[in-house]
DNA sequence: TAATAAACATACGGCACCGTATGGTCGCCA
DNA sequence: TGGCGACCATACGGTGCCGTATGTTTATTA
C-alpha cells in the first residue's frame, strides 16, 4: 500500500536526529525549534515526546554510550580472536567511524557535568578493554597498563588533532607504532 | 594617589576575558552582555573596541596561537638543551597548564573554520617542534615522525580523556613512555 | 459510529542576546 | 575654558529560542 500518510515519528527519531546535529555542530546547535524544522514538524510535536530540551539532551547520552563501548567493543570483537589483530582492527575503527560524534560529545564534556559523566565510563570501558588485549597478548600487567594508556590516549588525541597529512600516511603510521608497542618487552 | 577611577578598559582586557570565559564554559559562553556584566561595563563599551561579536572571537584565536605555539615552545627550549629533556619537560608543561583553553578552541574548532585553520597551525608546528627533537635525539627522520605522531596526538588525547587515574599517575606514565619512545632503536 | 488517546499544529508570553543610535562623562590640549 | 576625542551608559528594535496552552487530525478501541 502507499499510505502517503505523514510519517509519526517517535522519541528515538528525535535523539537520531539529536545526535546527527550534534556530531555536525555541536550540542549549541541541538535546539528544539531548529530540530523540528529539519524533522517536517513542529514543536508541538517535541513537547509531546519529551518533557523539555534537557530531557532530549540525556537521551542522547545515553544513544551514544551505548554507540561509542558495547557496539565498539562488539565490532572488534567479531573482527578476530587474536588479541594483536583485534588492536589493529579498533585503529583502522578510529580513523573509519569515531570522528565528529566522539569529538563534539567531548566537547560538550568539558562544561556540562552530565556529558562528563557519560565520557568518564566511556573512557574506562574502552581503556580497560585495551589494557585487557595487551595482557592477553602477553604483556605484564603494569607494562601493560601502562602503554595501554599511550595507545588509548593517542587515538581520542588522533580524533582532534588536524594535522595536513593524509589518511593513509597516518593509518599506517597509527599501525607501525602499534606494532612497536606490541612487540617490546 | 588614590585614583577611584572606573578603570576604563582597552581590547586587550575584553579578549583576555573572553579567553577566560571560552576555557570555562565553551564558546557558546563569549557573548557580549554577559562578558560586559563580567567587566562591570555595559555593551557600550564593548561595540567602541569591537565591531562585532566575531571580532573578539578572532581577536581571540590570535591570542591563543601566540600563547599556544610561540610562548610554548619558548618555555621548553629554555628549560634545557638537551632534546629528551626538552620533551620531557614539554610533557610535564601538558600537565600543568595545557588543559581547558586548548580544550575550548579544540572543541569550537570542530563547527567553526577559523579556529579550525588556528588549530591546524598550531598542531603542525608544536608536530613538526616535538619531531625536531627526536631527530636531534638521533632517530632517523622516518621514525621519528612516526613516532613523533604518537607522541604528539598521545599528549592531545591526554587533555580530552578523563580516565579515573591519579595526576601523579598518569604524568609518571607518560613519562615512562616517553623514555621508551626515545630509547627504542 | 462514537469515544478516546496519540501525535501534531498553532498561537502566545517571555527571555536573552545582537547590533545601532544617541547622549553623557572624563582627560587633554590649545 | 572651551572644544575635542576616547570611553562608556542608556534606550531601542529586532531575532531566535524556550516552554505552555489549546486546538486539530488520525488511528484505535468499544
Amino acid at each position: 500500500m502507499v499510505t502517503a500518510m505523514t510519517e509519526r515519528l517517535n522519541a528515538a527519531a528525535w535523539t537520531e536526529m539529536g545526535l546527527r546535529v550534534l556530531a555536525a555542530q555541536g550540542v549549541e546547535a541541538v535546539r528544539v525549534e531548529p530540530l523540528a524544522r529539519a524533522l517536517g514538524v513542529t514543536k508541538g510535536s517535541f513537547y509531546w515526546h519529551f518533557s523539555d530540551r534537557r530531557e532530549l539532551l540525556d537521551s542522547m547520552l545515553l544513544d551514544w554510550k551505548q554507540l561509542a563501548t558495547h557496539d565498539v567493543i562488539e565490532t572488534v570483537e567479531r573482527a578476530s580472536d587474536e588479541p594483536g589483530e583485534r588492536l589493529r582492527e579498533l585503529t583502522r575503527l578510529v580513523f573509519r567511524h569515531g570522528g565528529p560524534l566522539d569529538r563534539a560529545v567531548r566537547a560538550w564534556a568539558s562544561h556540562d557535568d552530565t556529558a562528563a559523566n557519560a565520557i568518564a565510563r566511556v573512557d574506562a570501558e574502552r581503556y580497560a578493554f585495551v589494557r585487557r588485549l595487551l595482557e592477553d597478548r602477553g604483556l605484564p600487567a603494569e607494562v601493560a597498563a601502562r602503554r595501554a594508556h599511550l595507545l588509548y590516549t593517542s587515538l581520542v588525541g588522533e580524533q582532534h588533532t588536524s594535522l595536513r597529512l593524509s589518511r593513509k600516511r597516518r593509518v599506517d603510521w597509527a599501525l607501525l607504532n602499534l606494532e612497536s608497542l606490541l612487540d617490546l618487552p
